[in-house]
DNA sequence: CATATTTTGTTTGTGTACAAATAGACTGTG
DNA sequence: CACAGTCTATTTGTACACAAACAAAATATG
């Protein structure tokens, strides 16, 4: 095996990501120690929409359906959001923010911003753009 | 509010590297049923180093005491390594992989790889490379 | 040498993340 | 209408990921 075939971790696209989302996710928390970012994307989203049904913003938020029943079971002990089985098809969880939900996003929306500007931040203009855009392109 | 100040999820930084983060690990074991990423971060280290106590081989594949440590126990479970103290510091737990460690690495050792370009696959080259230096400047 | 500090590892608790199995509700087609 | 297939939600089990608290061993410093 020469040095061309040789594996080095961390060169590989994986690790690279893995630390990069570490590194975010440190900044998260830092700016918004209330909440996660899973639960703040949630949020967030439910706010935007003004109501959901689970697997609906599940998909929007990209987490399958266990992982947002436990983000939303998270949300819904805090009562900032409610849900209510939907009388038209009763499969159907309709979730919706609360009062406090609302609030809750309001406060941190410009700090969730703030987070991203801070994740880039080693970056310029042009070259944070080039980033999403390739990032985007992976998906 | 204007639309300038809107939170736009699917603009955050975080967010897309979430989903690219997922798409990776899908290709991952779809192509390594065997082993997680975690699990194949720990084991090529560890197989390039020849050795190494649990905390080291955390720092270098950037997992933390607890974290490692699971992860050192599922692969000690399937007699991918070995652990023992050392004898001249009784902290630390030195770490090497067994013969079927290395054997498992070199399974998959170009499958990792490859794992790698499927998902930098819809990148040209140079955009490959550019997206690599970019992430490794946002850790 | 004695003690304060640091290092290493373990444990516990919380929170994603996903696969697979299950159940109930809806929809489409024969 | 019946029933096969689909959709929504739940449950269980496994695996990261990190914070915080703890214990034991090593090191540094007075």
């Amino acid at each position: 095996m020469d040095k061309s075939d040789t594996y080095i971790l961390e060169r590989q696209v994986g690790f690279v990501m893995r630390r990069a989302v570490q590194r975010h996710i440190a900044i998260f928390s830092a700016l918004i120690p209330e909440l996660t970012p899973t639960q703040f994307a949630a949020l967030a989203k439910l706010c935007e929409l003004g109501q959901a049904s689970q697997n609906e913003l599940g998909r929007l938020t990209s987490m399958d359906v266990a992982t947002i029943k436990g983000v939303v079971d998270r949300l819904r002990a805090r009562e900032l959001i409610t849900s209510a089985p939907l009388e038209s098809d009763k499969r159907r969880l309709m979730l919706a923010p609360t009062r406090k939900g609302r609030a809750m996003y309001r406060k941190y929306a410009a700090q969730a911003a703030e987070v991203s500007r801070q994740t880039l931040a080693p970056l310029d203009e042009g070259e944070q753009r080039q980033l999403m855009q390739l990032l985007e392109r992976i998906i």
